[in-house]
DNA sequence: TCAGATATTGTTATATTATAACATACCATT
DNA sequence: AATGGTATGTTATAATATAACAATATCTGA
């Protein structure tokens, strides 16, 4: 039995639309996850490229990267274009961040111990980007290309329209 | 019972891993098919848009803005970047091109009659792409948004890897 | 601890991709 | 031909990204 109370399911799908509520606790919680990946990998997750992933986080938006270098430079004087695409490229590779390709722009991956590509959904309105799993996604394209005998090495798999909270305004 | 007849297997995909063979008709063909879906909808397909449209058809493999650019330049001496980005608005927006957004780059679309975003597969290492059907992907999508209140308006499905033939290489 | 190797960051310059803004030309209807 | 809408021309600049080389920091093994 299931009511049709459209409010009740809005409500529900807001509260679901983003998985954590404390945002600072959530930047913290992520720096300290890469610390430890990073010591695990014998990496280097530079005071640079600590404070990048930061500044990542601490956006609640994907943030370009040239927006990144703005926070940066009043911080930090010396820093140039390639120090903010370095900092990218480092935490990219290790899979602490996630470049959204419709956007030219980078975001926290929450899951960075298991290595994967990220879907998005993505909030034309308000600008939110969430990551959500696959569920049937992935093996639904490996199924198509393995079809075609390609070889799948990463996915980009984004759709933009409108979050919950947005589809009322 | 399966035999792991490794060669032939990839001999088949192969063939399955472009439609077409004759890609100077594949051109005619698409041409023909947007002069009369644009006749349908009033919209003109003037000889600007017709001619890059064509170019993205000639060229194998997905064509970026620029190199698009120097082409009409050496024919069409007054072309400036705005006059093909205003072409590729056009065409994308009648549904004739699919921009591809891992690589800033733009190739046409086989099925303008319906309405899609398209899912596509590209060759790191020749740079072929190629339009696939969702087979369950659109709608594994479309639940999972459902679940959490979002509302898809466009999506954005790339795989990048190798193609049958440079499996090999 | 020191020297050499490697990794990281600094610095300057430039490449690549995309849009803003305004002027002119085209062309369909009256 | 006058009008209004659409398309293109033109100039300038914004936004995104990388190349190339220099300097510095960190690591490793003797």
């Amino acid at each position: 039995m299931r009511k049709k109370t459209t409010t009740k399911n809005t409500v529900k799908a807001n509260r679901n639309w983003r998985g954590s509520h404390d945002h600072n606790a959530c930047v913290v919680d992520a720096l300290s996850t890469a610390s430890s990946l990073c010591d695990k990998r014998r990496v280097r997750l530079t005071a640079l490229r600590r404070r990048v992933l930061e500044l990542i986080w601490s956006s609640h938006k994907p943030i370009g990267a040239y927006a990144l270098l703005d926070i940066l430079k009043s911080e930090h004087s010396s820093a140039q274009p390639p120090t903010v695409y370095r900092a990218l490229d480092f935490l990219k590779e290790q899979g602490l961040v996630h470049r959204i390709e419709s956007l030219n722009a980078f975001i926290g991956c929450a899951e960075p111990y298991h290595s994967h590509s990220g879907m998005f959904f993505i909030c034309d309105h308000c600008g939110d980007a969430v990551e959500m799993e696959g569920a049937g996604i992935d093996a639904a394209m490996q199924n198509t290309a393995e079809a075609r005998g390609f070889q799948i090495q990463t996915r980009t798999i984004e759709a933009s329209g409108l979050c919950p909270g947005c589809q009322m305004a």
